[in-house]
DNA sequence: CGGGCAAATAATCTCAAAATTTATGAAATT
DNA sequence: AATTTCATAAATTTTGAGATTATTTGCCCG
């Protein structure tokens, strides 16, 4: 008799055979925050998540608890879990820092410059250029999303900095920046940002660093403008 | 009736009567990674830990899911939980990590000068300065170790940057790194930091963000030096 | 030697109930 | 009227034993 299925977390998590369901409800749940299905501040129960995914309530909390180290999901002893809250302030200190980190990343890959670098770079550019923004669309079979495209490049960009160390860091704060961009992105407009990551790329290949590093700062600024500039900015409503 | 003592952990850990047992075990077991009385690559099988805490199954694996985050915990689905492992090679992008960021933080919180961090980090070195080294003899009541202290200092040294996030990430990389420099103390001869720290502040107090940036990296290049060249680098025993 | 297979081991998950803490709102007090 | 106290309800955390699934081990045989 195999596994019973779990239709509710199969549907996008049954890749691996081998993956525990502690490790499926992380990875949904995380891409649920970051997606902003789950508003900050809604709270987390596991007797209900344990009621939705159908399963026991062991791998639920494990996987909360990951998720707590990871900023994604407060928890208050005996108080239990919520979504993480978002403020201003914290977006604002969310992007000063990813302009320091991923400045000093950027400005030492192009010291470093390697050739794997900059052709991965260069396809990164390519993919995201060619990535259709509308996620109304139905996406060909095996295409990537315009933000799986976009975070790809961001990764590209810090991935000859020589430490997995700030690449990771710089991975856990573009997804925290991500959330934040895609809560508001129901009432932000579009902007075209393929000009502000051709403007990087160009730098980066004429190994302009200081050009290279403050047209991402700016590109980050513009972000954090936009997403502040959207009315109704969610103030954690409570559960 | 009052909670029934679980004398394992309570001698270190029942600050808060309201801390959970997740918690509890969460914040032993991280200090004993940290310190590095659990070596690299251990298993950590949630049976052993819970006879040796006495309590249940769960809140130890929900305290090793935080520390698989964390980084100081690796999980492997299917596999369990092992300590973390080490290598030069990342211990060397630590350092990288460390230079980059921490030289970013200082050198903001320089170009932000302002009274509250010039005093901290005043206060920071001075207590630093008169702190024993001497882990042996035992501390009188209320007094912080060195090691505490050597912490508080580098906290106090990017705290001005301006940015939680950045701050954060800064003690998760001074844990990292304390992590490898106590797993090696064992070996190394003691040396004299005072004198590095002194210059760094000096640097900061006079506004110098180039010196205190260049002195800080020397600093961390250093510290890299010392652990590697011990010589028994513990390369992660299987278990 | 190496593949296949079964038993042993280990990890994960389940389930229901107990223990503990926090929240709620009515009653008593100031 | 405001505050405190208390009993009860609700939520969270923890327990503990057993079921399930996956991995590892050791053995046999070709």
């Amino acid at each position: 008799m195999t596994r019973k299925i779990k239709s509710t977390l199969s549907e996008t998590e049954a890749k691996k055979p081998s993956m525990t369901l502690s490790t499926a409800v992380y990875r949904e749940l995380r891409a649920e925050v970051l997606s902003g299905r789950l508003k900050p501040g809604v709270k987390l129960r596991a007797e209900d998540l344990r009621k939705r995914f159908n399963i026991a309530s062991s791998p639920i909390r494990e996987a909360l608890n990951r998720l707590v180290s990871e900023g994604f999901v407060a928890l208050e002893d005996q108080k239990g879990f919520r979504v993480a809250p978002v403020s201003e302030s914290d977006l604002h200190e969310l992007v000063l820092a990813r302009c320091a980190i991923d400045g000093a990343a950027i400005s030492e890959s192009i010291r470093r410059f390697d050739v794997p670098w900059e052709e991965g770079l260069v396809l990164a550019l390519h993919r995201l250029s060619r990535a259709s923004r509308q996620a109304d669309e139905q996406l060909p079979a095996g295409e990537m999303s315009w933000e799986t495209l976009h975070r790809e490049f961001h990764c590209a960009l810090v991935s000859g900095c020589g430490s997995r160390w700030t690449r990771r860091i710089s991975e856990q704060l573009f997804d925290a920046a991500e959330r934040y961009r895609l809560l508001a992105a129901q009432q932000i407009s579009e902007r075209n940002e393929l000009a502000e990551h051709q403007a990087i790329v160009e730098a980066c290949l004429s190994r302009r660093p200081a050009d290279a590093v403050d047209l991402l700062q700016r590109h980050y600024g513009m972000t954090f403008a936009v997403i502040m500039g959207s009315p109704a900015a969610p103030a954690a409503p409570a559960n």
